[in-house]
DNA sequence: TACAAAAACTGATAATCGTTAGTTTTGTAA
DNA sequence: TTACAAAACTAACGATTATCAGTTTTTGTA
């Protein structure tokens, strides 16, 4: 009878939404079993109910609280009186360290989404809209202000977040470049191409 | 008793292929199940054993399938004459055709490889690293040319094949950009940040 | 028209899955 | 020490899965 081990200050269930999530990625949500995820915990499968709900509910949390996470973020963004390119520039490079501080959840919620039960999943769809929108009005301002060049709002911003996304492989790779080099590489790169 | 329908020149296999990457694209590999292959062949799930191995070979089968492709490409490629710029323009636009035309391919490569079994999951990774490490060592030319800018050549693989992938994302929003003018942006932005 | 091969079927099996129910153990506070 | 709640356990259920074995139907050809 092992006992699920928890720093003090973290809930039980945040350990297990952890190791669900790397579980998740490593895996993928529907090869990913409940048993397996017990035994990284070092229980028994039934015993995972005392703190969650379902395995359904475990992707929900992780893609509802990352996708929360990027819009709280926009939000605070939006209402300071930066310019638009420093706007942008936050914003990437809050990604960015997203993605090396979160690796694991933001990977689960870029990925295994499409395994959210209605009305969760539209739920989950319209922040991602959202949040893409509003990327998109700012591109837009910031044309209009000229401080970007005349660029398509739309292919930018996918062009950001594809690059950002792409981090994923850089994970295995952390030997060949520092990650401060690649954060203002990246940040350098994916600017330079469209500020005015 | 229902009957697969093919056109004269495709294997009934390759329709069958066809069918499973649409529906692992969809679903995903692991919660892609046989029974809802075969409707959507109209058929029974124990008739699809006619013309497959397991459903793993299906998997297997499509992902080497596309390695193969992008690595011949590279073959042709690289004992062309063109310059280094215009050996990166074309497999930037092969990598572009191939997301259109074999979209569903490509995704299931992309994103389901980590489902495939010993031996050929190493088989496939070996595929991907020695297509990137050819892709660095062409960057790596181009900078001792002088045809590029000094810049690293892994980040620049890293970012030119993440942008190229977030055409996945185009696919679902096809309305706000054609084809022909998505890819001449794309390759232009790609091509202009590091073209000396 | 007869026959062989191709392609479908039905039925079944063993494995695995998420989850429930009920029980026992552990930890804590009085 | 006692008592209660939290947290673990065992056993099992119903559903689903990939796939096999054996049979029937369809198809193409001689």
């Amino acid at each position: 009878m092992a006992k699920i081990y928890s720093p003090k200050h973290i809930t039980k269930k945040e350990v297990v939404i952890e190791k669900a999530a790397f579980l998740f990625k490593t895996k993928g949500y529907s090869a990913a079993s409940m048993r397996e995820l017990a035994v990284t915990l070092g229980i028994e499968a039934p015993s995972l109910y005392n703190y969650i709900g379902s395995k359904s509910e475990l992707l929900q949390t992780i893609c509802i609280k990352m996708a929360t996470a990027f819009t709280v973020n926009l939000d605070i963004v939006e209402n300071t009186s930066k310019s638009i390119v420093e706007k942008i520039e936050t914003i990437i490079r809050f990604h960015i360290q997203m993605m090396m501080n979160n690796f694991n959840e933001v990977f689960v919620a870029n990925h295994e989404w499409k395994h959210l039960k209605e009305p969760l999943l539209s739920n989950f769809l319209n922040l991602r809209r959202n949040y893409e929108k509003r990327l998109m009005i700012l591109i837009e301002a910031g044309v209009e202000k000229k401080e970007l060049k005349n660029i398509n709002p739309y292919v930018t911003v996918l062009t950001i977040l594809s690059a950002v996304r792409g981090l994923e492989f850089w994970h295995g790779h952390k030997k060949n470049v520092t990650q401060q080099v690649l954060e203002n590489d990246m940040v350098n790169q994916l600017l330079n191409g469209i500020i005015h």
